[in-house]
DNA sequence: TCCACACTTCGTCAACTAACGAATTATAAC
DNA sequence: GTTATAATTCGTTAGTTGACGAAGTGTGGA
């Protein structure tokens, strides 16, 4: 890993948000609506957050139809990269946000995401 | 580790020079005269990029006399904290850059720290 | 006591970042 | 096609960051 790459990841881990959505998908994949709901932030800054986490290579992402999917990176990602996912993991598994939010993740995955997009349109 | 902690720490990595700084402690202890000769960067730069690392508990310090020391955080700092010092190595023992630093701490290490220090000054 | 000097703090400036809403793009439904 | 909508891009604004030099602090030597 090269300084430029390494740089990226940090700076990626350096905001509590995206952190907050690279680890809300541990437990599989969300739809980019699910997680502007969790963090309750503009669906425009939220789509730049996570197109960073992407370009850090801390995500994977695929579109279908309207929605865009995203996983963390698995067996695609370099070992630095996954080793700093297990770390921020690891470090921040005691975190009552962090915790809080793995519960609310719960609860949104429940919901149909035509109704859940539509909560956070301001109709 | 809370979140701000692990915003702190990562904030930390998320600047080369900083980055380079604690990777020069790997192999021991440094002044702070000896790491303003290998960034290039100004006392006051310096310094401060220091007491960031010190502050996220990634470095230890000691003061000698009019010297300040630095060290890697060892058995004192959480395992956290020890384990982004492990990823940030491994991740960039490999960077061209880390490995010259690594070279060029030898023969600093080699000077006499007076005549170090008065090199950096103007004059 | 005075000076030299290693380091820190402070003020300033330029560059960057995160937030938002408005406008745009792309896809699905009618 | 036309419309609705999930997501992205863009422009703006406020706040943050990194760099420097000047001034301040504290320690050791003359």
């Amino acid at each position: 890993m090269k300084m430029r790459e390494f740089i990226q990841v940090t700076q990626a881990l350096a905001d509590p948000a995206r952190v907050r959505a690279l680890l809300a998908l541990r437990d599989g994949e969300l739809c980019l609506c699910q997680i502007i709901e969790l963090l309750g932030l503009a669906p425009s800054t939220v789509s730049r957050h996570l197109n960073l986490l992407y370009q850090a290579q801390l995500v994977q992402r695929r579109k279908q139809g309207r929605w865009m999917y995203f996983t963390l990176a698995g067996k695609t990602a370099t070992p630095s990269v996954q080793q700093a996912i297990a770390w921020a993991a690891a470090a921040l598994a005691a975190d009552p946000l962090i915790k809080q939010d793995a519960r609310r993740i719960k609860t949104l995955c429940r919901q149909d995401l035509v109704e859940l997009c539509a909560c956070y349109r301001p109709n």
